[in-house]
DNA sequence: TTGAAAGCGCTAACAC
DNA sequence: GTGTTAGCGCTTTCAA
């Protein structure tokens, strides 16, 4: 037998008693149901404000079968970009009355299948950002996800909408830019290897430097964080390259920092661009050419597709949104020193 | 009626009949309750994984009264200082099998209240951030809220424990330092009005000035971007001050910018400070002088907090925790030049 | 050790 | 228009 229930709670029983209804009367009334005599649905609706009843969501999400909640999963809550794509879900979710239940899976792969459905249980849909797991795992557990919603991974899985930024063309972008500059030494600062976006970039790059075999193109490793960037200052001197694209703003800003340091001037003897176009990126000394991203709008794009689900609209048009990144050119990019 | 099981749906039922046993034999053992002869207790298991059986939450919460899930409650979700107190305790409440479910009250004092009792019926407790209601009305609800954690309101509503970094002290060692290197005309550029711990500050820096009448402070409006410090320059130069007590590390930032821009030298000039100590306040140029605070912490203990009240172990120790920011004189803050 | 049955709080089909 | 009743999926008391 379950718990009895508390003395001093207010269930729906309580208000039918009071205002001697059946609790199906209660119900209709607090539900909007019009098939109530106007004067009954009063006094009930006084009585509930007297007693202080607030219906129990439980009870009716297990009855309904549903909770107007969604569960979104991340890699990394203390990571801007999926800190962005949280708000925007949120945001929008909360304009249509749902609630948002989040998990950090914090870069654990193994774990991400266990915690995604444990969560899909509790919520009626599931938006998984950037999924570090493999895309078998992720096609094997899609199904028992649905409603499900990819951000910021590409890949194709079967009749499963996705929204993601189209890194590979903004940082073949940036790569053209200073290409039409004249560089031709460039180096790339890489992003942390698990990063998927990471990945998406040296795969574009690759193919920009197959296209383009006049231009020396260098993988340096370095990281996500503006230390990243400004402890990379010594490899991107000692590779001779003449600009640099680093993986976001955070680690160009390191790099912009390191370089002032050792008096090399930007962009007169390095170019130097960043990625995301964070804020601050206007005003770095020199401003920093980025490649904007609005990964909020991504996220609030990923919910809207979720509620389509959820109300079993038919999909309509393609499952996979891409987003691409604008080219925003600033001081920290100039023409190719003459060697 | 409530609505029918589908018929792929596997519930406990299902699995029962399929291992020939009750359901209470079977919640006995997805609930490690050894009770069970080994023998059953093993095919049921066999079974439930078989038909890939996963337990309803939601019936479990029903009956248990409890979700596992606690709400989080913010102002803003896309302010830094809330994503990390989000982070600290979505991390922390992890480790203990909990969940968090979250709430952005978009700033609209008004919706709090509701927004928190509407989380409250869906959660075992609620932890409140940077509330912007009235005390009155914070003290209204708390009761209907309980467990009820605070975090970043140091106001005393009774019984709730209530967890917030000490800004009053920050800015006040800030004020002191510039106050030690020599300079006496000093300004603060303002944060939002609405904030709270803007609020803090400017009661803590009246003090200041009260204790010093040889020091001339002037209140500066600004705001909390990177942009408002930028574009509070002229306002700064007219003032005639030799220190600038930035609201935080992105105003003085901006600020920094538009100094050097106007070829204002910094620390020679004027000196600057900001607050937060966020990663960056290292690498400007000249590094920042800040007041380091760590806001996860602040949410991880808040947690810690809460999960004694779930468990209901006896309060003990004091009910307010205070979290001191760390002074961090960098090469933003220098001697007053010599007037 | 196991099962029957009640009940957590709510909704909805059905009967009146 | 309103009440009765069954049932959402689970746990737990009680009896066997």
């Amino acid at each position: 037998m379950g718990k009895k229930a508390s003395p001093g709670r207010v269930g729906i029983a309580a208000v039918a008693a009071a205002a001697g209804v059946s609790p199906a009367t209660v119900s209709r009334v607090m539900n909007g149901n019009y098939t109530v005599d106007a004067q009954i649905a009063a006094r009930v609706r006084q009585v509930a404000t007297e007693l202080n009843y607030q219906p129990n969501p439980l009870g009716r999400s297990l009855v309904l079968g549903k909770t107007e909640t969604i569960g979104v999963i991340v890699p990394d809550l203390a990571n801007p970009t999926f800190q962005a794509a949280l708000h925007g879900v949120s945001r929008a979710a909360a304009k249509d009355g749902y609630r948002v239940l989040i998990a950090d899976s914090a870069e654990t792969t193994s774990e991400e299948p266990i915690l995604s459905s444990e969560m899909r249980r509790r919520c009626d849909g599931v938006i998984l950002c950037a999924p570090r797991m493999s895309i078998e795992q992720l096609s094997g557990i899609a199904e028992s996800l649905r409603p499900l919603v990819l951000i910021n991974r590409p890949d194709d899985v079967p009749e499963t909408p996705s929204f993601s930024v189209d890194y590979g063309h903004g940082i073949t972008e940036l790569a053209e830019h200073v290409l039409s500059l004249g560089h031709r030494h460039i180096a790339y600062l890489a992003g942390p290897a698990r990063s998927v976006s990471h990945g998406v970039r040296l795969a574009s790059l690759e193919k920009f430097a197959a296209a383009h075999p006049e231009v020396e193109l260098r993988f340096l490793e370095a990281g996500s964080s503006f230390e990243s960037g400004h402890s990379a200052v010594d490899k991107v001197l000692d590779a001779g390259v003449t600009a640099v694209l680093a993986f976001n703003d955070l680690v160009a800003m390191g790099l912009l920092s390191g370089l002032h340091e050792r008096g090399v001037k930007v962009p007169e003897d390095i170019s130097v661009t960043g990625f995301d176009d964070i804020p601050f990126a206007s005003y770095t000394m020199p401003p920093l050419t980025s490649a904007e991203v609005s990964i909020d709008v991504v996220g609030e794009r990923a919910w809207q597709s979720m509620r389509g689900l959820l109300r079993k609209e038919p999909a309509e048009g393609p499952l996979k949104h891409t987003f691409e990144p604008t080219l925003r050119p600033r001081g920290s990019t100039g023409p190719a020193p003459r060697g």
